[in-house]
DNA sequence: ATGGTTGCTTAGCAA
C-alpha cells in the first residue's frame, strides 16, 4: 500500500496539480489538509473521475481535511470523538481495508502565548486522549497530516531561526512528543535518520530556493505497520514550478 | 523589529 499526505493550501487553487500528482504517483490513499472548501463545494465529481473515492470533512475558507482512496473508505468519523464543540474541521478518520487512517491538520498556533497557541496545545492533548481511548499501539493505525510541529533540530534547516516559533517551541514539541509516545513511529525519520528533509517552505523570503524549510508533515504508524514500511520520501519536486502549495507531499509504502 | 507571499474574500485574517 502506498499512502501519502499533502497540505494543499486550497484544493480549488491546486486541483490541476492534485490531479497531475495522482496520475504520476498513483497512491492507494492520499490524506489532504487545508482544503479551504465547504463539503458541497468539494470537487467530488472530478476526484471520482480520477479514480478515487473521497471522505471529506470540509470547511468554508479555512481548514478542511479529506482522505482519498482507491477503495471506498468505511466507518468515516469527522472530528475528534470527545464531545468538545470544536467548529474547526481538522480531523477525519476512515477505515481503508484493514487499516484505520486518520488525516489531521493540527492548529498552527500563530504566536506562542496566544489563544490560538493554547488551542493548538489543547488540540494535541485531545488527540492523544483520543488515541488512548480508541486504539491500541498493536492496532493497524496510520496518522497522516500537517502537525505544524517539527519534532527536533534535524527537521529544521535553520533551527535557531525557528526555536521560539509555534512550529518548534518546546511546549509544542512536548505536545507532539506525547502523541508519538503513545505508540506511533515517524516512518520518514526511521528511513532517513540523518534528517535534513523538509516538507514545508514559507512562501516568503525565498525560503524554498534557499531550502530554508521545516518538516512539519508526518506519516505516523503503529509498530506493526511501521515494521512493514519499505520506503518513505518527501516529493520536494512538487514544491517547484508555478503556483505550488507551500507544503510538499510525504509518501510511504507499506508491504501490506 | 519588520517584512516577505499566498488564498479566500473583498480589508482583513490566517498561515
Amino acid at each position: 500500500m502506498k499512502i501519502a499526505t499533502w497540505n494543499l493550501n486550497s484544493i480549488r487553487a491546486r486541483l490541476e496539480r492534485l490531479l497531475a500528482w495522482l496520475r504520476q504517483h498513483d497512491p492507494d490513499v492520499l490524506c489532504l489538509q487545508e482544503l479551504k472548501v465547504a463539503d458541497q463545494a468539494f470537487p467530488h465529481e472530478t476526484i471520482r473521475e480520477a479514480g478515487y473515492h473521497a471522505a471529506v470533512f470540509g470547511q468554508k475558507t479555512y481548514n478542511g481535511v479529506a482522505i482519498l482512496s482507491r477503495t471506498e473508505p468505511q466507518d468515516v468519523e469527522r472530528g475528534i470523538d470527545d464531545g468538545v464543540n470544536d467548529p474547526q474541521a481538522r480531523f477525519l478518520s476512515a477505515r481503508v481495508g484493514d487499516v484505520r487512517v486518520v488525516s489531521i491538520y493540527v492548529p498552527n498556533g500563530q504566536e506562542v502565548g496566544s489563544d490560538k497557541y493554547a488551542y493548538k496545545l489543547d488540540w494535541l492533548r485531545r488527540f492523544r486522549a483520543y488515541l488512548d481511548r480508541r486504539f491500541s499501539p498493536s492496532d493497524a493505525l496510520i496518522v497522516c497530516g500537517d502537525t505544524n510541529v517539527a519534532v527536533d533540530e534535524k527537521d529544521a534547516a535553520n533551527p535557531d531561526q525557528w526555536a521560539d516559533s509555534v512550529l518548534c517551541h518546546a511546549d509544542a514539541r512536548a505536545a507532539l512528543r506525547d502523541v508519538l509516545d503513545w505508540g506511533l513511529v515517524d516512518v520518514l525519520r526511521r528511513h532517513h535518520p540523518e534528517g535534513g528533509l523538509y516538507s514545508w517552505w514559507d512562501y516568503r523570503m525565498l525560503a524554498f530556493p534557499k531550502n530554508n524549510g521545516l518538516r512539519i508533515d508526518h506519516i505516523l504508524a503503529t509498530p506493526p505497520l511501521a515494521n512493514r514500511c519499505t520506503s518513505a520520501e518527501i516529493d520536494r519536486d512538487e514544491r517547484k514550478g508555478a503556483k505550488p502549495s507551500d507544503h510538499a507531499p510525504t509518501i510511504a509504502e507499506f508491504d501490506c
